[in-house]
DNA sequence: AACTTGTTTTTTATGGACAATAAACTACAG
DNA sequence: CTGTAGTTTATTGTCCATAAAAAACAAGTT
């Protein structure tokens, strides 16, 4: 049976609306509830009910409006708001990171629903989508295989990986001056320079800088086969840095620096510049992955 | 509830084999016709048993005998060993050719459910597969949208083929001259030759031919995410040349003409003339997809 | 021990049920 | 006729049941 983690996030999202609100306002339409909250109307309606029913709103045949502010303690916990297959998600990542899998290890759909609790169907869909990142493989008639996060993966990875970002990076500079893009450059170049200040004190903030700057240079590319394969990219930075902590603090620092060179030849608009600091950021990059991969 | 299609398939192939002994001749161990027949014991075991019970075989204690040869009668029909999921994929992409689908269309599980006689989770299953392919996508909480065959779609799609490609070819005449590749490809050579002659006979056989040559050169790099992408093209030509059959002969012309140039090329190691050929035939393969996809 | 077949347990493939949600339809008021 | 709320219909997300198939276990034979 369907969940209704979508109800429940609706009216959570309603209450910290109502919060903006004073009693004896009148409430929005409908429709106008449903752009807002971006649910169903059959949705907002069901929230509706359920705050008159509790006497948060009032739904006189003449309008209806707000008779009380929500408290804290009217949302709903929010782990209920959080639907099925995304728990899914989250587990299995932290599945994975947890009991630390060898290549050729079966994965048993039967076992994993069981520690997740749901059902079969649940993990069977989601391993289904998970494969597209080809750390899992499936056998006909008998389960998922676990393919490993080997050293030739690395090294394919980033074969595909700098010839993608080579080619975005040539995109970005060729790019008018007036594109966004330039903007959000200089914004994560200050970040960079901020974060460059605090390291050691939140160095695992680099991750996610990280993606958002690779991302933006990959963007320039305007190409959705290229967008993907960076989703492949982040999934396994993701899970190397959760994986592998030693250095973090003196890796990151150094990656902070390439990046800083990297914008800088980009805001330079200097391609042979911006060839240069790119394939040794890479490289670099590569080294750091390669060195915490086992044999 | 699972279907046998296994097992009617392993029956079948079971009989092939029983159609090579002759009357009285003993029958292999359950361990080795498992080997043989490529599925588990548990269904030759059952497959077994059936023989028995059609007086095919005879299963006395001291040892299993053929008894007699088989009929063509005695095979299940083609149809039933065929699995559901093979089914769905087959269906569909046959239902995506047939109604010619714009971008935005939905995709109603239940309506294709019921077309393609299956339950809605196995389509729900393929499509989840499906989308890897970039044609559809997921919207939460309401189906699938058809992203469409569209002209940026060719565009991104080329400009990584070349990528890709460009790199494999360079990597194919790197390779040691007593590579296996380099023998598949003179076979691949003679091929095209022998359908040049034949090419208004049997012109849709260059489908194949084209696959497994630029298979076998992008084999070359020895990239699972080069493999990967290869899928989607391979399921764009597949598509697009079932559904755009004006001047195919001519087409198929032209292309045998660069492949060979191409493989020649390629024979003679000469990376100059391997990149121009090679760019020569993709720009020349991505005009020809352009030309026949809606604006 | 290495193989064999018989038996039991585990796991997958597929269909189907059903509440939650979305979407469509209806009627009424300004 | 546009926007509103009430009502009905269609579709999806999730779980569960069950036969098929795989795998594990057991025991006998050479």
């Amino acid at each position: 049976m369907k969940n209704d983690t979508v109800y429940k996030k609706t009216f959570n999202a309603m209450l910290s609306h109502l919060g903006e609100q004073q009693p004896g306002s009148p409430i929005q339409s409908e429709s106008v509830l449903k752009q807002r909250l971006g649910a169903s109307r059959t949705t907002v309606r069901k929230v509706l009910a359920e705050l008159a029913e509790r006497g948060i709103i009032d739904m006189g045949p003449q309008g209806r409006s707000v008779i009380r502010l929500p408290q804290s303690g009217d949302a709903f916990e929010r782990a209920d708001t959080v639907s099925t297959s995304l728990q899914v998600e989250k587990k299995f990542m932290e599945w994975l990171l947890r009991a630390d899998r060898k290549p050729g290890d079966v994965i048993n759909e039967l076992d994993l629903a069981r520690q997740f609790g749901v059902s079969t169907s649940g993990i069977r869909e989601y391993l289904n989508r998970f494969s597209r990142f080809r750390l899992i493989e499936k056998r006909a008639n008998s389960g998922w295989c676990f393919m490993g996060f080997t050293k030739d993966f690395a090294l394919e990875l980033f074969e595909v990986r700098e010839m993608f970002e080579l080619r975005s990076a040539r995109a970005f500079i060729a790019q008018p001056h007036d594109a966004l893009a330039w903007a959000a450059l200089r914004s994560l170049q200050a970040e960079h320079l901020l974060l460059q200040t605090e390291v050691s004190l939140r160095f695992h903030d680099f991750s996610d800088l990280d993606e958002r700057f690779h991302r933006l240079v990959n963007d320039a590319s305007h190409n959705r086969f290229i967008g993907d394969f960076y989703d492949v990219i982040s999934l396994i930075f993701h899970y190397h840095y959760q994986w592998n902590k030693s250095d973090e603090a003196e890796r990151n620092r150094v990656a902070i620096t390439e990046h800083l060179d990297y914008i800088d030849a980009l805001l330079s608009r200097d391609l042979t510049r911006v060839e240069a600091t790119c394939t040794f950021h890479l490289k670099s990059a590569r080294k750091t992955l390669l060195a915490s991969v086992r044999a």
